[in-house]
This record gives structure tokens, sequence and C-alpha cells, in this order.
DNA sequence: CGTATATCAGGTGCACTGAGATTT
DNA sequence: CAAATCTCAGTGGACCTGATATAC
């Protein structure tokens, strides 16, 4: 039984990206489940701790969350206690979403699970090489951003 | 208005694997979409053109789609006449899926899409930086392919 | 007026799970 | 019996669209 992967795929960069992210999701999916997180939880709280208060529409465009995913998300770290929201009262359109104390404590927690996903996904490759490779990916990623 | 993403986004190589696998599916999908294709279509049918005649099981673990996945893809190839699908004499659990001359021919206007996807993908890197990418990505793949 | 914001309802592609039927 | 194959039904997370109400 034959299970090589064909070796036009292999030489895919395109395809070695997707397989990529199909590892970092299980890895990462299963240590957020487990920390009744996900994704998009990470990435607003990141983006709270980095840049302080932001609205809903602005935390959107900074994190590549869709306005109607940031809802939702908002939703549940509000829930949690993770947040606060607060109607903007020089733009009553806005809500102002501000990082509670346990919210940071919660960004701690989900970094530490970050962190060690990484060491998993990319144990073969040496601290040189993850260099290289997000190097690489940054200006891909950075290329796109600014096509919009 | 400040759109940047979160520095440490930025420096998370999970994190840009997953952004760049969504705009090579923003690119590649599109392509695929028009041609009335997949993305598991095209992988079914590379590895068809590369290893021959095969089982559903062999290609699921070849081309990493789940069992349940290859069947509705099949069927989708099989009733536009790019595949035939008939009963292994030697072992009548196993389907042995065949390419056509259809076949052949749609993969190769999906490998056009597939080879312009990645012009526009990686556009900010040299030859050389894609070549740099691809063996990155090709050890971290198989290091996980291993692992099951 | 047009634009931006927040919200809600839904849709899609992709990976996956569980169960059943058949054959080896 | 156990194990492998094929099939079907359904779940779930991430991304995206369209429509609505409100405020600027």
């Amino acid at each position: 039984m034959d299970e090589r992967a064909p070796g036009r795929l292999l030489a895919t960069p395109s395809w070695l990206v997707g397989q990529t992210a199909v590892q970092s999701r299980r890895i990462i999916g299963a240590a957020f489940a487990a920390a009744e997180a996900s994704g998009y939880h990470y990435r607003l709280l990141l983006s709270l701790a980095e840049f302080g208060p932001a609205s809903q529409a602005t935390l959107g465009r900074r994190t590549g969350i869709d306005r109607s995913d940031v809802v939702a998300a908002l939703n549940e770290l509000s829930t949690a206690g993770y947040v606060d929201r607060e109607i903007d009262p020089d733009d009553r359109r806005r809500n102002i979403i501000t990082l509670t104390a346990a919210g940071r404590r919660q960004l701690e927690r989900l970094d530490r699970f970050v962190e060690a996903a990484q060491e998993e996904l990319f144990a073969p490759l040496s601290a040189a090489e993850r260099g290289q490779l997000t190097r690489l990916l940054a200006r891909v990623v950075e290329h796109h951003a600014q096509a919009d």
C-alpha cells in the first residue's frame, strides 16, 4: 500500500501552506478548545493588549476577523468577563472594547498554548530556519494585506 | 484609524501560515470554482496521474483527504466523466478509480490555474525564496505525515 | 443625503466523526 | 471472528455575504 503524496503536491507551495495550516489548527485548536477559547478570542485579546481599547470595526480590521464574527466572539469574551463593552460617548455608533484584568490573565494562558504549539508544529526546523520561514511568510501576508 | 496587525501575530509563524492559507484559498478557490472544480478534485486527479489507478482508500491516504470526502469528490468527478469507477475483481470491497482522457485534460487546465495562483500568491518572493519556503514547509508537512 | 457602525441570519468549503453494509 | 473498504448523514470551525437599524 503506497501512501506517498504526489510529488507535484509536495512541490506546490500553496498546498504545503494549506497542509501546514491544517496541522496548525489541529494542534492549536485542541489547546484552545480545552481552554474554552478560540483563535478569534486570542487574536482579539492580543490586539487589545497591544493597542489598547478600540471599536469593534477597528478590531476587525486589525485582526482580519470579519465584522460579523467580531460580534459573536466579543459576546463570548464579554460573558466570560475578559472584556468590557460600552458605547463611545463621542460617537454613539461605536462600542469601546476594553481588556479586563481577567482578560489579560486569559491572554497569558493562551500565549503559553500558542508558544507550545509553535514548538510542536515546527519541530523539524531549527531556530534559524523558523526565523527564515517567519520572514518569508510575513512578506507574503503584508503584501496581500495592502491589497484591499 | 489604525489598521496594523498586532506585532506578535506577525511574529507567530502559525498565524502567518494560516493567513497565507486564507489568501491561497481565495486565489485558487476562485479559479477552481470557475472551472466547476475544487481542491479535492485537483488533488485526486493529480494522484491518479502520478501513480495510476488506485482504490478510494489509497487515494485518501495519498492525498490526505478523508475517506468520506473522497466518496463525494469522486461522485462529482465521475459524473463529469473525468474518472472511471469499477469494482476490483480481486477484492470486491474496493473500487478501482481510473483517470480518463477527459480527466487528464481537466488536470492540465487546473494545473495552469494552480501555476498562475502561485505567481499571484507569492508575488513578493524571488524564485530562490520560493524554493526556500517550499523546502522548509515540505519538511514540516512530511514530519507530521509520518505521525499518524 | 451617503457613509460607518453594530447586529443578525444565513451560506460555503473543508476537515472530520459515527454508523452501517459488504467483503476479505 | 476481526479488519478493511465504501457509503451516508451529520458536526464544527473559520471565512464570508446580505440585510437591517442606528448614528454620524
